[in-house]
DNA sequence: AGCCTTATGTCAACACCATTGACGCAAGAT
DNA sequence: ATCTTGCGTCAATGGTGTTGACATAAGGCT
């Protein structure tokens, strides 16, 4: 049960006491320290003893807050999954709804990697969950779809994008060393496509940088035309 | 560095020296063995100490085969690839073909869940790899796509298969633990749907059990729709 | 057959990590 | 003014990946 809201530790701050250097603790603020230290320094900075080290505080005072990292690291999650549909209203055209809120998701996921690639492992189904559900299904809905259908095309639709997302995250969430030798072996991986073992690969040599980049916005320009071909017509339409 | 087939340390043993215990060491007994050691004592039982003991050897000799444990991964993930894709022949139906391979990786993934979680986000850019993309754009070519939108369309396909099987692997390699939490956060949200706040999910109620099952293959349905509809008249057909 | 190179298994050490239990200070209640 | 206890601090435990020096035997070469 690490990670639900009422299993925080000490979730109501009875005493604040300030740290050696000054600052006072919260969850809230640890959160940010962490979003910030991995934004900054990359995934590998996040550790509980950096952590301490950038708040100013004894590294074992973050476990007065948070059980273990994995803890911390759902509550991290949590506040992006938060911000992500904030202020999202859909729009009359469907299909555009639909793709704003995947591309809203891939964004936030984006701007997040690290922690993104843990929150996409568990599917929350808490509060931001289901408002995004009920927003989703809501476009299908009125799209002119049967509600349960709409849900079960939501949900295909929605995992779909955040499988991209993730699978995106992941690979800005490489450290630089992996990353270097992802770059590394694919340059030697595109010279070395013999054209007796890979005749087709040979063929498009030129073309096959497309390995290296996102696939998202092609996944869900299908994605969305298969819907669209599904979508009954409505009758107010 | 780590990663293309010609990079692993020293591929062709010249000299093979038995270990203290009177194994033989080799590339593929060391995957081997880390797939066991995931698969019998979860994701976080791999380590090259816990490797070392589980092959009877000192944990360093690890790294006369592999450069760290990320190229370790990466050969345990493109082991799964090949696996996945052993002795797959594609068909007369296009559709169909592309249909199979995605539940060959689904299937595989889901048989080792938690190294498919460790290692499904990374492209390994390996020898499984590479033959799985002429594969699969072999398909599409045949169906009448250009070569370098065959490509695209291929790597739009196969990204979404792949983050549809992590997640699924994800939710069979949660910890009791995390599992437990997860499937109470969901009966309380089940029971929590109130028809003011939530219309929508309150008047499908009966269906929602839909948001804890896999939504693989309804996405993978649309992805192939999509596909099909996107394919050009074949000369031949 | 016997030497020599060197691949490869072993050992010890380093620097880092998460986590925990004891300790003591001071905040806030009584 | 005293007492309780939340919470920051300290020290210690046992884990981790990785490296460099070392030893030993495998197998090519003469």
């Amino acid at each position: 049960m690490a990670g639900a809201a009422g299993d925080r530790v000490s979730h109501v701050r009875r005493r604040r006491r300030p740290t050696r250097s000054g600052t006072l603790l919260s969850a809230e603020l640890i959160v940010d320290c962490a979003l910030r230290l991995i934004g900054e320094h990359g995934p590998e900075a996040l550790s509980v003893r950096r952590l301490g080290a950038a708040l100013g505080c004894d590294p074992s005072a973050v476990y007065r807050y948070f059980h273990n990292t994995d803890d911390l690291l759902l509550a991290v999650a949590d506040r992006i999954i938060g911000d992500s549909m904030d202020g999202f209203v859909p729009g009359p055209d469907w299909v555009a709804s639909l793709r704003e809120m995947a591309l809203r998701v891939r964004d936030s996921y984006r701007a997040h990697p690290r922690a993104a690639v843990l929150a996409s492992y568990r599917v929350t189904r808490r509060e931001n969950e289901f408002r995004a559900v009920e927003t989703g299904v809501g476009i299908l809905v009125r799209a002119g779809f049967e509600p349960a259908r709409a849900l079960r095309l939501y949900l295909a639709f929605i995992d779909t994008v955040l499988g991209h997302a993730a699978l995106d995250a992941a690979a800005l969430a490489l450290s630089p060393a992996q990353r270097e030798g992802d770059s590394q072996a694919s340059t030697r991986a595109y010279q070395s496509v013999s054209a007796e073992t890979y005749p087709l690969l040979a063929a498009i040599r030129e073309d096959l940088y497309a390995l290296a980049e996102s696939s998202f916005e092609p996944a869900l320009e299908l994605m969305l035309s298969a819907l669209a071909a599904q979508a009954p017509a409505r009758p107010g339409a």
